[in-house]
DNA sequence: CCCACTGGATAGTGGCTCTATCCTAGTCGC
DNA sequence: GCGACTAGGATAGAGCCACTATCCAGTGGG
């Protein structure tokens, strides 16, 4: 198919398909002569990628960038899914690269869950967030990690074995992102919903 | 204190101080005369108030805009801290202005939950999401729902507790929005390093 | 007395994500 | 053969956002 088809089955505008060509976000299209290009479905598919990791997770472009020059490397399909999680939860956007560093609060949710004791993104996320927490006052109780990591650890261990990993490298990012951003606001939102009706109930049984 | 002192002891630059006070974010200081005007303790609150609105909990000008108006207003705690969880999780951001839309999963977490049964903002975002979910094609099964249900009702539990609301009204804001926020990524990172964890239990297995 | 500071006004910056316009060369279909 | 259309390349502009800079005239504290 040519630009014009490729912008009418995705919606997006042809103006937008050029930038995203300029920017190298879509390879181009296999060159028939000058002026006359040809798009195929792996097009379609990476089209539809970036958008719904512009619409839906939100990522900006230099993330959507990295991602998918990651899948275009062949870079292995853990190490994929782990710049995923990283991109998505946005885990590089504080100061991670200090190289490892702990903090004990950290450590000790690592031990007390007997999770593997090996560094991470987000560990190192994990373990800078309780750093800012700290620093800006906020306090994180032993007691308040344990309870949250328990509650974590219960949600880890159903929705991961949920996951079955498609063939293609546009679905499997597509899949990997869109359903960790959507599982991720949907546990947001029903801890909203969990505060809002504890509240509820407390103020009920005061009045 | 005149403006320069204000710029000074927030760290926020005077043609920033000046660009709030043109949007209404910070009400004029007490006009000494034409050429001179007096800042309060009170401006030194709402300054940082901003600041860690946009810096901390990174809120748009609007969102800070209409959460101090609100706070101007005298509008009750207890709405004020609503619009704060609106606000600081984009419960408002998606098609939640629909009147009271319900999903069967969301009624169902309310009735398993023993939560009470009454609209809210958290719980039309909820199933506002579900939907979402739904139309993009990614399962949410009771089973899941349940799972993170239980345990978004467990952390709930522990950090409503642990509130204690301060009289000044900036400060409650403040308390409130970086709380919940803080809370929110704490509550991602930990899930990201369990998903992590389990994954790679996982893989070792499997090796 | 004068200089730093004031409020008010207006314009500009920089990042980001597009969107529009113009051009030439080329081809598909009639 | 010819005209409507299309590709690609280049470049400019738009629109939003959160500032940032500049200019101005007035004035009170040191």
């Amino acid at each position: 198919m040519q630009l014009k088809e490729l912008s009418e089955r995705t919606g997006v505008s042809p103006a937008s398909i050029k930038f995203y060509l300029r920017e190298g976000l879509l390879p181009p299209g296999r060159s028939v002569h000058a002026t006359r290009a040809e798009y195929s479905e792996h097009h379609l598919s990476r089209l539809e990628l970036i958008q719904a990791l512009r619409r839906v997770v939100g990522l900006n472009m230099a993330k959507i960038g990295s991602l998918l020059k990651m899948a275009d490397d062949g870079v292995p399909r853990l190490e994929l899914l782990a710049a995923v999680q990283r991109a998505v939860l946005g885990l590089d956007d504080v100061g991670t690269e200090h190289g490892d560093l702990r903090t004990p609060a950290g450590d000790a949710v690592v031990r007390f869950r007997n999770w593997p004791d090996v560094p991470s993104d987000a560990r190192n996320s994990l373990n800078a967030h309780l750093a800012l927490m700290e620093s800006l006052g906020v306090p994180v109780t032993e007691d308040l990690l344990n309870a949250y990591s328990q509650a974590v650890d219960a949600i880890a261990a159903v929705n991961i074995s949920a996951t079955t990993a498609p063939e293609d490298v546009n679905q499997l990012i597509m899949t990997a992102a869109v359903g960790m951003h959507l599982h991720g606001q949907l546990v947001l939102k029903l801890l909203a919903l969990a505060h809002a009706s504890h509240a509820i109930r407390r103020y009920d049984k005061d009045a």
